[in-house]
RNA sequence: GCUGCUAUAGUGUAGUCCGGCCAAUCAUGCGAGCCUCUCACGCUCGCGACUGGGGUUCGAAUCCCCAUAGCAGCACCA
């Protein structure tokens, strides 16, 4: 019976197959560390992740920061913590920063080979030339000259913009955007904060030129490169290597969030999010904040696959995964929103015993000390309701002068409770109670919660009847909760 | 504009390659009920989709054509 419930959980979600995967695969995943990981790039990250392990072989963390414009200095360490919280089997790392050398080299043999071109036409010009399918005059320089042009891009003769290497592809090809693609161009500003240089591969280039180099056999990224793999298909057969199987998935947005990094990092600067880990962000540095759990993110991420369609991410199903991993394990505590305190006529004092997890008797339970006057959700005392039962202690009638309500003790019955269909809710003794403050995305709620939550700092536990929050901080002037998900 | 890709319920997804077993799968969501000292979890039942139009065929979600919509690329970004 156990394992029933087990396998219900744990059902793999199958991948389709990826072909000439069957001895294995050598992977990667190749962000800009121009900001955090966010769900998007998770998407890549886990889809990669789940074909290495489902065939063996490598995992390759690539760094592409050929752009300095690009490059946040902080995000090296940024996506590496964000990767070693989604638990990935990356096997090695390589930043392409510290490659240039090996660029350069194979720059100087594709030219050697008559692949590429040394272009110092001015942009406008070789635009218009382009769309009209014309060869620039650079095109049929001879081998020699576009070495000479090459060394002379190297040696900082040519300054910024004054010359571009150029991939030789159909100038007759229907799509503009695979004309003479350029490789290699000089960029003198920004300085790229970890490496010295003048001349900087485009990506269509170094990624070739890694894949290559990598041994890569795989790739699966989303289908704004569809484009880029056409282009780099032209780089390929002029070193005459071996092109790796692509596949590539189609759009992803959620519901509500912005993932473009410029943009958060806009806000941010803006004084809009408090930082990357701002709870209405799709970081991951921000799910993790509000408790959503790495295999949450990967499970969701392998439910929506590798389709080509565009699609719209949705919470729903993000909380879903999450709530089968968190339910079992988060405790359960009182938190009372928008207090009342409220006295109670008639009852004696006594103890209650709560349970920390309904499922899980073994865990124990919180003791909560009634003396009299209790702390209620105000949201649930109402005119018209005559009776509400506090969990675990006893039954309560209201009756109203007016708008001042008074409390009295009702008997202990549950059973009388349940005839009488009345809400069973949270409480807290009015004496001990601790503040806390509830984040959520549309704002804050304040409250008072169980002094026991102070031992749940980072953890994420459930307020009963309110729903799943993550214990972010816990200070003299009480708990700080993000909420999670109902 | 040019080039290309895609189109199954509110959301995601299976089925599409090799037409019939699909009055369409699973999950999520929503509704009702059961269970329960949480509006959680669990259980039961229900709701809800093949973009539109032609064609091929005995038979089309599946193949073909057209239309429509969405997306991507046409950067000295990745």
């Amino acid at each position: 019976m156990y394992e029933a419930l087990f396998a219900k959980h744990e059902h793999r979600r199958v991948l389709p197959d990826l072909e000439g995967a069957e001895h294995g695969v050598v992977m990667r995943f190749a962000p800009n560390p121009s900001g955090p990981l966010h769900i998007g790039h998770a998407r890549a990250a886990v889809l990669n992740d789940a074909y290495v392990k489902q065939y063996g072989g490598r995992y390759i963390l690539r760094i592409e920061d050929t752009d300095p414009k690009r490059v946040d200095p902080e995000a090296y360490d940024m996506v590496k913590e964000d990767i070693a919280w989604l638990r990935l089997g990356i096997t090695e790392t390589v930043t392409q920063s510290e490659r240039l050398p090996l660029y350069y080299d194979l720059c100087r043999k594709l030219i050697e080979r008559g692949g590429a071109y040394v272009c110092i036409c001015n942009n406008e010009r070789f635009r218009e030339l382009k769309q009209a399918k014309i060869a620039c005059p650079c095109r049929d320089q001879p081998v020699e000259k576009n070495l000479g042009l090459w060394e002379r891009m190297l040696d900082h003769t040519f300054n910024e913009g004054e010359a571009t290497v150029r991939i030789k592809t159909d100038l007759n090809n229907p799509d503009p955007a695979m004309r003479d693609f350029p490789a290699f161009r000089i960029l003198d500003s920004p300085p790229h904060p970890r490496v010295i240089a003048h001349v900087y591969p485009l990506m269509n280039f170094s990624v070739v030129a890694d894949d290559h180099l990598l041994g890569v056999t795989h790739v699966i990224r989303g289908k704004d490169h569809i484009a880029n793999t056409r282009r780099q298909r032209y780089i390929y057969d002029h070193f005459g290597w071996k092109v790796p199987v692509y596949r590539h998935y189609g759009r992803m947005g959620i519901e509500g969030v912005v993932l473009s990094t410029s943009q958060m990092r806009f806000g941010i600067n803006e004084g809009k999010y408090s930082g990357w880990d701002d709870i209405r962000l799709g970081t991951l540095r921000a799910l993790a904040r509000r408790g959503i759990s790495p295999d949450a993110v990967k499970n969701a991420v392998l439910a929506i696959g590798i389709g080509d369609t565009d699609i719209s991410f949705s919470w729903d199903n993000l909380y879903a995964e999450n709530k089968k991993i968190v339910d079992p394990v988060a405790n359960r505590y009182f938190f009372v929103p928008d207090p009342f305190t409220a006295n109670i006529d008639g009852a004696l004092h006594r103890t209650a015993h709560a349970m920390l997890h309904p499922g899980d008797t073994a865990r124990g339970s919180r003791i909560l000390v009634f003396e009299g006057s209790v702390e209620l959700p105000r949201g649930d005392i109402t005119h018209d309701t005559a009776m509400v039962r506090l969990k675990d202690l006893f039954n309560v009638t209201i009756s109203w002068d007016g708008s001042i309500p008074s409390f009295a003790y009702a008997g202990d019955s549950l059973a009388e409770a349940r005839a009488a269909k009345a809400h069973i809710i949270q409480w807290l003794p009015a004496q001990g109670a601790v503040p806390c403050t509830l984040l959520t995305q549309e704002g804050e709620i304040t409250g008072v919660c169980e002094p026991l939550v102070t031992k749940e700092l980072g953890n994420v536990v459930q307020f009963e009847r309110v729903g799943f929050a993550r214990i972010d901080a816990v200070g003299n002037d009480g708990v700080t909760a993000y909420f999670t998900h109902k």
